[in-house]
RNA sequence: GGUGGGGUAGCCAAGCGGUUAGGCAUCGGUUUGCAAAACCGACAUACGUGGGUUCAAAUCCCAUCCUCACCUCCA
């Protein structure tokens, strides 16, 4: 199956092919780090996250590039207020924001490379620009800012579909006439602040898109194969990049562009003017990673992903509200949707590794006959969801062949016993299936980068934070259980089943099972 | 005004010319002291609206409505 993505500069679905056979490279916008990542970023980060992931499970070499602008005005605003130094506070969050990216499973990238290290190459490409004329130095009240000329680049717009005409119309008049063109851009912006590097025309900094083309350059080179971003970056940063870099080293800057969808909340798109964002933290505080993320691939990373959010209500209904006076948002029910799921897929392959009994996998002939579509998934599993990433990432298609592995082990185990009453044979076949089945649920969810956890630890720690949310003690549940098996000892069900009401009112969930009572917390 | 995304059964969400992906909820069944988990079945011949093309359209074409976003910083 061919690699097929969608490019946003071609509008079209179209066959992938890398420019060093073999290799891919890939440059990811990052984060300007002045606070928390969002939810928003969790989304994007996670659809090339599993690029990634899917790419290098095909055999592919990937170089990864992540950026972080540490250098912005935002931050220089925000350490301000804080009275930090401006480096200082985005490295503090820029550390932070990784960690945030990596609980919930993005692996590092290759490089993640700072325009705070890489001045010395901005400038360089600043000087080649203003050599070939697409660049300007224009005298302010700060010193010098030096801008790049729109016009001078013929294919301004072939990203975003833009006409420099059509945007000039709507385009917010600028205080002051330095620019040659109200669509011109800073490449530098002349500062007489503290915070600034000595450059050709005095002290300054960069401004915003050159740092990504000069670092892409540096790492990846001139072309490359992949660049990706939110949909928010199509325009003008990553028009703005194209500009720049063609105009310096000729087309293509990247051969693929690529583009995720919105965040929304109740619709509108989560972001932080809006103060509708929701924290990976927030929700990591309430949810299991692996189950944000399997709510994140629940949709097609091009679309729009509907991020529900409930507010904490108290006995009257009213929304609570926390110190701050703002609403307390704390349920999130479609990512407690997503770790039901996760609940799902790890019971499950527990199940079937409890019911295999250490068999070696294989697929037998009774077995094969008497559940051929078991049989067959357990043979084609992880290809047909690597089949379906394969056609631009269809994570929802292959979280739906996961969850038909896993019911598959869940179907085995049920009907098997039944099946093959009176054929130890087909027991020890429908064992060895059971193992097959299970490696292929591996298999099929490693692109996806879920169940990367050992059931054990998803188990407890998820537990641990059940407890926790609901201020409970495991020790208050169990002393409960005992109240419960003794009233059962006694054949007191009236008294057993009041305990077990009481319990479940706590979303304490019981399982009478042969050998007990187990327990576990709902989400 | 320009550009782009989305409108699919109660809800979420794939599919994008021809065997109703999948999940959630709800309701029945198997199992159970009763439950839960798990499995089986029903819900489901659904695709914003109006036209058209085709043997055949959720899928193509035309028109139109709703919605979100970008055109200033945003993943």
């Amino acid at each position: 199956m061919p690699l097929r993505f969608h490019n946003t500069r071609t509008q079209k679905l179209e066959l992938f092919t890398p420019k060093t056979e073999g290799e891919v490279r890939l440059y990811l916008c990052g984060l300007t780090t002045y606070d928390h990542a969002h939810a928003g970023h969790a989304r994007t980060n996670t659809t090339f996250d599993v690029l990634v992931r899917h790419l290098r499970n095909r055999g592919l070499k990937v170089s990864y590039v992540r950026n972080v602008t540490d250098v912005d005005d935002k931050i220089l605003k925000r350490a301000t207020e804080l009275g930090e130094e401006p480096l200082a506070l985005s490295a503090r969050m820029a550390e932070l924001c990784d960690g945030e990216l990596a609980a919930i499973g993005c692996a590092k990238p290759d490089h993640e490379p700072r325009v705070s290290t890489h001045i010395p190459e901005i400038v360089a490409l600043i000087e080649t620009l203003i050599e070939k004329g697409s660049a300007y130095v224009a005298e302010t009240a700060n010193g010098k800012d030096v801008y790049f000329h729109v016009r001078s680049f013929a294919d301004y717009g072939k990203l975003s579909k833009r006409k420099i005409d059509d945007l000039q119309a709507g385009a917010r008049v600028e205080t002051g006439e330095i620019k040659k063109d109200p669509l011109d851009f800073a490449l530098w912006k002349g500062s007489s602040e503290a915070w600034g590097w000595d450059s050709p025309w005095g002290k300054g900094r960069p401004g915003w898109h050159i740092e990504c083309s000069a670092m892409a350059h540096k790492i990846l080179g001139a072309h490359f194969d992949i660049h990706g971003g939110g949909m928010d970056l199509i325009f003008p940063h990553h028009e703005n990049e194209i500009a720049q870099s063609e105009a310096a080293w000729g087309p293509e800057f990247a051969n693929v562009w690529m583009h995720g969808g919105f965040l929304d909340v109740d619709g509108e798109k989560m972001s932080k003017s809006l103060g509708n964002f929701v924290t990976i933290a927030q929700v990591l505080d309430r949810n299991d990673a692996e189950g944000f993320r399997y709510f994140l691939l629940g949709a097609h990373y091009r679309g729009p992903l509907n991020f529900d959010v409930d507010f904490t209500r108290d006995e009257t209904g009213e929304v609570r509200k926390g110190a701050d006076g703002h609403a307390e948002r704390t349920w999130f029910p479609g990512v407690d949707e997503g770790e039901r799921r996760t609940d799902y897929l790890y019971t499950a392959i527990v199940s079937a590794e409890a019911f295999a009994e250490g068999a070696s996998p294989a697929i037998g002939a009774k077995v094969s006959k008497a559940f051929p579509a078991l049989a067959a998934l357990a043979k084609s599993g992880a290809e047909d969801v690597a089949v379906a990433l394969d056609d631009d990432l269809n994570t929802p298609k292959a979280l739906a062949v996961v969850g038909e592995i896993a019911k598959g082990m869940n179907e085995l185990i049920t009907k098997a016993q039944k099946q093959f009453k009176k054929e130890p044979e087909g027991i020890a076949e429908a064992k060895a299936l059971a193992a097959a089945l299970s490696i292929a649920l591996r298999g099929a969810v490693a692109p996806l980068g879920l169940l990367q956890a050992s059931p054990e630890d998803y188990f407890a720690r998820t537990k641990v934070r059940r407890l926790a949310l609901r201020k409970l003690e495991a020790a208050t549940i169990d002393g409960k259980i005992e109240a419960r098996l003794a009233a059962r000892a006694a054949k007191d069900f009236a008294q057993s089943d009041l305990i077990r009401d009481e319990l479940a009112a706590l979303s304490v969930e019981l399982q009478d099972g042969p050998t007990g009572t187990t327990w576990r917390i709902l989400v």
